[in-house]
DNA sequence: GTTCCTGCAAAAGCTTTGCAGAAGA
DNA sequence: TCTTCTGCAAAGCTTTTGCAGGAAC
């Protein structure tokens, strides 16, 4: 865990950012944790190992890891942004249900739309929406 | 035109919603232009036609658009819904110069994501951002 | 006459901003 | 000491809600 830290530590360094307490801590917990919390969800979650937290330093501290390329905002509801740590490609479904979220693998590659010829892509994002698995199979 | 208004009257009615003089408009609005306008847009748009129009009207009515399948809700920035016409499946990219949406035709039947086995998708959406070709153009 | 719709104003919810004090180098 | 970060409170935005008056059948 110690290793953990220094990692992340070291990141922030390199983009530039000020390794503060706070910061690693949030990057720390959405490095460990692979999911797609919002800033709320991410107060709660830290309430115990971080008291004093204040929502405001959540919002600038995943604004600042988004600038940086280090998280990526996820847009699905017009009424919650969600950050997660990977990177890589890859869509989401978002249970209506339970409101889980769920990674699929995608391949960007095969998108070449002759409607978007000549147009800069920077940001690809895809999402589905529906009823989990286990939702599904609760309602038995 | 008439026969235009009457065709969407008559659709407001098949779905049991009543055609009312706004709803006529917005939505004759949307069937016209094959955009995807906020609700603010749509309200500057049609304060020629309708000078009281109000901003809880638009957004009740395009909800209940929306709810009957009439319309599609499009989340690509969290802080704006926008809205259109064109149900059938299509992916679309929003410029970050210019704001503009752009169509595009994706097969959304090959997404057969195996980590969505008997998962219940009921919607599936795609979009990518970036600048558009009237962007970069100009740009020279 | 009844029902449902419209539009104003207020409320709600998420995100951003301003600023004073605190922490860190 | 100087810079930058944190956290509180307030502000900003979009969207929703409550309600009285109004339109339509």
């Amino acid at each position: 865990m110690k290793n953990m830290v220094e990692n992340l530590s070291a990141e922030l360094n390199k983009k530039g950012i000020k390794p503060s307490h706070q910061r690693i801590k949030i990057l720390e917990y959405l490095a460990n944790n692979l999911c797609h919390p919002t800033a709320d969800k991410i107060l709660s979650e830290m309430k115990d190992e971080l008291p004093t937290l204040s929502k405001s330093t959540v919002y600038k501290t995943l604004n600042t890891f988004v600038e940086a390329k280090m998280l990526r905002e996820i847009t699905i509801e017009d009424n919650e942004i969600r950050y997660e740590y990977n990177l890589d490609d890859h869509g989401h479904f978002k249970c209506e249900k339970c409101g889980s979220i769920y990674d699929f693998d995608v391949d960007f590659e095969i998108f070449q739309p002759k409607e978007l010829s000549g147009f800069k892509i920077n940001d690809k994002n895809i999402y589905f929406k529906g009823v989990c698995k286990s939702c599904l199979d609760e309602k038995n």
